[in-house]
DNA sequence: TAGATTGTTAATCGATTAACAATC
DNA sequence: TAGATTGTTAATCGATTAACAATC
């Protein structure tokens, strides 16, 4: 499977299979369709199974999906089994909030680190994490190897923490700062933010 | 102009450049070209200046762009020389981050109203904003028509809570929720889930 | 005028959809 | 076997890029 040639839309809806099969799972179902799992989700039933082929045949003819079979099937694709460590960087209001959402570390993504540059912040212990000083950053990422990191600092500070996370080996960047970073190639960005999507909105209302 | 004439990728590329444009005037910039907006943003000129001309020629030949112009011209277009009332339903971590988040207000965004189901929460104030009982969602929504809501609830209450807003007469949802909503025809949804951009960044790594 | 950059057209590239043979 | 649904191909649709005439 050479990774650069599967579009890239494809691979992003893949988690939004997946978690609509974790659904699934938990009602106890043990088949499913294309079509089906294109209603549910508000997309058509070809643009699934077409995805889907650019990775292998997981269906059945005549009958459909094997609903945990194909739920292995792409968190395996995705190299979700396994756990994935992330540092954050940032613990304002909503660092806080992401350090206790229970949400990344179901789905595997575990919180090991929170960094700010506030004295009043930094020793503090959110969900278990305590804030170190993000002067030392370098002495902790660096050694222990962490591939992503969240970054929630304001603005005005996220290019210089994205530029330092980066030498400090971390491959992928979750940007929740209001600006469009630069990064090197080869290292993987995406971006939230509540912002921009609220201003798309208001064009059609 | 036709609304639905003009890509929705187009639409969702605006916000990006008034990011920008808003920085340039900033830093006191009067004039850009759609090269050098390009290169910041990691995006081709053409692109730039197609997009723009869905809606109209804002720029002057041999010159570029009035930095001034763009930004009012695009922030005309999105409808953004108003504030835009918004209500916030579900007041936990999350919720109370944006609460407290001035990047809304700072972009005309102003959180009117929240809600919750948890008595231990409602009656609290949070930047200002007093949290209501979500049962009372009806009696305070509807009469004042606001047009969006953020929905910062579990997984599990989401639709529900979804269909109580548009009821109410919400237009928008701003979905934090990691589940796929149902709305009627008409109604705008946009979703913003961390863990899904994780898993999509994790098949690269 | 000479140089630069826009706005637009046509060409290319890529993604989605429709349709159906294969097959369970 | 009959009915249903996949996997895949070809057709359609849409978005991006390249190129350049217009023009400041």
């Amino acid at each position: 499977m050479e990774k650069s040639s599967i579009p890239e839309v494809v691979v992003a809806r893949l988690p939004v299979y997946i978690q609509k099969l974790n659904q699934l799972v938990r009602e106890g179902r043990e088949i499913v369709s294309s079509q089906e799992m294109a209603e549910h989700l508000g997309v058509s039933s070809a643009q699934i199974r077409k995805d889907l082929s650019f990775f292998g045949g997981f269906g059945k003819q005549g009958t459909g999906y094997n609903v945990i079979n194909l739920l292995e099937s792409l968190r395996s694709i995705l190299n979700l089994n396994q756990i994935w460590e992330v540092v954050l960087v940032g613990v304002g209001h909503l660092g806080q909030a992401l350090l206790s959402y229970q949400g990344f570390s179901r789905n595997g993504f575990e919180i090991v680190m929170a960094f700010d540059n506030d004295p009043k912040i930094v020793g503090k212990t959110f969900a278990g994490i305590k804030v170190i000083d993000v002067n030392e950053m370098q002495n902790h990422i660096c050694p222990r190897g962490v591939p992503i990191a969240i970054l929630t600092v304001p603005a005005a500070n996220a290019q210089e923490m994205a530029d330092q996370l980066i030498r400090c080996g971390v491959k992928a960047i979750l940007n929740y700062a209001p600006v469009t970073l630069k990064v090197p190639e080869g290292i993987r960005l995406a971006n939230i933010d509540p912002v921009l999507s609220l201003q798309t909105i208001t064009f059609y209302l």
